[in-house]
DNA sequence: GAGCATCATTGGTCTAGACCAATGATGCTC
DNA sequence: GAGCATCATTGGTCTAGACCAATGATGCTC
């Protein structure tokens, strides 16, 4: 290709070259792929990327890109050394201030968590804030990575007032729930919480915990809870991989502040 | 660099080298990239790919995976034929059951809907199912495009049962509401409706209407709505750009019964 | 037969560069 | 001076290929 085109003009483009031309070229490949995908039951395996560009006449690189917008879908996955595989459907989460391990047992896995790290930072001007705290103050930091069935699923990062729950990080361990500790040792219930979803490219240490790729979509979930007094106690960061997870969340209209604390409708 | 390394081994590499073994080239070059980004006000330019190509010892290919991530987390926006500009901060929307022109007036910004496309199709098994409908019967199928403040915001497809929506087509128009006109016109109030946040990139069409990279990740949300006597309403679909928004919501534990309909606990 | 080194296969990272497409400044034409 | 053609600049798409890294089969060694 270093010699391409080297006349004048180039021909002028066929009819469907002309209809296709607004759509790039990795597109019309995935477009492709995307069919030979639904053929296929979850596990089975696509050609190889090679393969794929000899016979889409293409290069590695378009071939790469239509794939990697497949992976990030949730319809492939890619295992490096071994190839490209058809996926499982997303799995939906619901959004609700509930434990970890009530959550999964209800969706009939096998919940395990692995406590990856706790240290103690201070608090800049925004998670004091956050906290109630005042700047500079000693938080406490828990990292968890949970599991599913085995399977990665998300890392959990806890932010807690240090000063407020002392001996914490001693009884902290493998699967141990923290809202449970918050409960019995502290007598700490969480009341309400106000969670904000987004989307973040998979940092490396995220993508070698949750087994995917670098740059690819997580969904990034930020949790402020608060207790029954409406004092905040945590803000819970979790990064889940955006190919596997989808989130569930229950909406109702703004009524009027009567209908939501007087009335015993339903 | 057709040539390349044609000797026997290469020189052992350097105790730095070693260290940044694990991240890819591009993720260093990205770090880099935010430290410059962080002293630059929204709006100020970054230098042009190639310049940046030159000064970090790489090609232009490395410099655009970083620049892509650095978009795709909001950072920076990519002008065709213009250049490289740091962006503003995401902006929160809420996660409730109202009209797409009150949202946008309680955060103080000007609202707008063109009305791309009204059509009816058939309903598939799914969305036959989700609407209580016979598969194959007619949905009217409305796409929307969200603006606000003359920017676009979202593209929103809601699909209702055509049979039950006599004339609605023609009262259609820009910037007019659609839940407004199920209540006025039809006397059906929605009550409650449970909504699907995941992320999926970005398709030509969407780039195109939400002035946005195809392939760049979005959050799609599935707004699947009832009325107040339980019955479903409409299905509806809305992508957003996922480096410019982000979506909030109010957790509640799953009290007993009587916590919820009879206290008035403030 | 167990253990291990070797090697083919496959996805992951990176290069140097061609060509396209949008933008907006420059400068020519009338 | 208005309008327009031209052109430099910048991001977007694509190529052909080098080299790396994980995987697992093959086949050798003892």
């Amino acid at each position: 290709m270093r010699l391409a085109t080297a006349g004048p003009a180039p021909a002028p483009t066929s009819a469907e070259e002309q209809v296709n031309r607004q759509y790039p070229k990795y597109y019309v490949v995935k477009s492709h792929l995307a069919h030979i995908l639904a053929q296929l039951a979850p596990g089975e395996p696509l050609p190889p990327e090679r393969a794929l560009a000899e016979r889409f006449s293409t290069s590695r690189t378009t071939i790469r890109q239509a794939l990697r917008e497949l992976a990030i879908e949730g319809r492939l996955v890619r295992m490096h050394g071994r190839g490209t595989f058809a996926a499982l459907p997303k799995m939906a989460q619901r959004l609700q201030l509930t434990s970890y391990t009530e959550d999964m047992r209800r969706l009939g896995l096998v919940p395990r968590s692995v406590l990856l790290s706790v240290s103690q930072v201070r608090a800049d001007e925004e998670l004091a804030s956050l906290l109630d705290m005042r700047p500079r103050a000693r938080v406490l930091r828990i990292e968890r990575l949970r599991i599913a069935n085995e399977e990665p699923m998300a890392i959990e990062t806890t932010h807690l007032d240090a000063a407020r729950f002392p001996g914490l990080a001693k009884r902290l361990g493998d699967s141990v729930s923290l809202y449970a500790l918050l409960a019995t040792e502290y007598g700490i219930h969480l009341a309400e919480a106000e969670e904000t979803i987004e989307t973040v490219p998979a940092t490396p240490r995220e993508a070698e915990l949750l087994d995917t790729t670098v740059g690819y979509p997580m969904l990034l979930l930020s949790r402020h809870s608060r207790d029954t007094s409406g004092r905040p106690v945590e803000l819970a960061v979790s990064f889940y991989r955006g190919d596997r997870y989808k989130f569930v969340t229950q909406l109702q209209p703004p009524t009027a502040p009567t209908a939501k604390a007087g009335r015993t409708k339903q």
